[in-house]
DNA sequence: TTTATTTAAAGAATTAATTCTTTAAATAAA
DNA sequence: TTTATTTAAAGAATTAATTCTTTAAATAAA
């Protein structure tokens, strides 16, 4: 059994852990601005205001032991979970469709610190294609096959309307595309193989407008 | 006891359902426009391709009825669902940081739906300041607490620099404000009254790319 | 060198969320 | 009117995630 099967079936990185797993990274990178050189769990707990046992549990799946007494080397716990996460890799990806949300993605720099790389942009607008944008260029729709047969890019963003999404995705799918990061509120339907991450503002919202009602505003 | 206090203390709304809900509403909506009056547990299940348990379990908390053999109005579940979310409300917010992220929030037309409303936007940059950016205008960081005295607005929507979101945070406190929608990557450290909704690119990057080499990519 | 203290690791207990099962209501078809 | 079927509701069982507890290792201080 190869490793990335051992951990697909034994042993998944649970999803709250691996949402909180940035969180940690910024603030370690952050404190090493500040010339430290080991912090311990309960340390990173009270900073980030959750439960010092969790931190530690979160730690573990990066493969870092920490000292008693001294806690992690920072160095060592930055590189694991960097390398754990991708972030020092460069991800490629394609974007699809160039609107507000898809050009904002494009021009938004932290993408970098997520190892993440929008090889192009692509939309069916002609008066967004042959555009650059972010540095980007958004290209005409019928190029993406072209593109995608030469490059072997894993990861499409899909920042179409909601109407296109469904379609554009298969398309993706088409093109040897592994993970979709999802923007639409579409909910797509696609072989279980394809890795999808919905990312739909509006679950944000309901959580935080819902929370406003529960408090009484 | 009132009927917020109830909701807070002895039946809090999971967040796994809320992030839910609006994925029905989408989905009940597009199918509305089909004709349909009625549909089924089941069958929203189906489409949406999840459990159809949970479907009737996540519905309940809208204080919506079924019929067995006939499901639920269309028309009721959508009215319940978006009072529920406060989707066909005004949700009045305001915007700090007209960035990237921020300048494609104020120009982002789906807020609408889910009824948010930037009143307006606050930056320190002079050349950003005095512009209006998808309609909205965007203020000097100096007219916060002027404008907000005048105004009740309940919501901060985040999008600044991480090194100054803390601070921002802060005033946005100060000014009365009860929940803040966080797109930075920083932990902010608040009053536990304040709604604190987090909505980190860099999570959902994670899950995506770590989901993306359990596969053996 | 010895002792007290801090800490990560491991695992147990608890809590939360999801999935499964049973029941009763509603209705279409016979 | 009767029967079979579909379905929501309620609650039980299961699974997942978090929090608590114990243990042993490491190290600073005496």
């Amino acid at each position: 059994m190869s490793d990335f099967e051992i951990n697909k079936k034994n042993n998944p990185v649970p999803e709250p852990t691996l949402r909180r797993l940035p969180g940690y990274l910024f603030f370690l990178q952050k404190i090493k601005e500040e010339g430290i050189l080991n912090i311990s769990a309960p340390v990173i707990g009270k900073s980030l205001n959750c439960d010092s046992t969790q931190v530690v549990k979160d730690l573990a799946f990066t493969g870092i032991k920490g000292r008693p007494r001294v806690g992690y080397n920072i160095y060592e716990l930055i590189h694991a979970l960097e390398e754990f996460l991708r972030f020092n890799r460069t991800n490629e990806a394609f974007l699809m469709g160039a609107g507000n949300l898809g050009s904002a993605l494009m021009s938004f720099q932290e993408h970098q610190s997520l190892g993440l790389k929008i090889i192009a942009a692509f939309d069916v607008d002609t008066n967004k294609t042959g555009r650059l944008i972010g540095g980007i260029n958004v290209l005409d729709y019928s190029k993406l096959f072209q593109l995608a047969g030469r490059l072997n890019v894993n990861i499409g963003i899909l920042t179409t309307p909601n109407h296109a999404a469904q379609n554009v995705a298969e398309d993706l799918v088409k093109c040897g595309i592994k993970a979709i990061w999802n923007f639409t509120s579409a909910n797509l339907v696609l072989p279980g193989s394809i890795i999808v991450q919905n990312t739909s503002m509006s679950s944000y919202a309901a959580v935080l407008l819902r929370r406003l009602t529960d408090s009484g505003y």
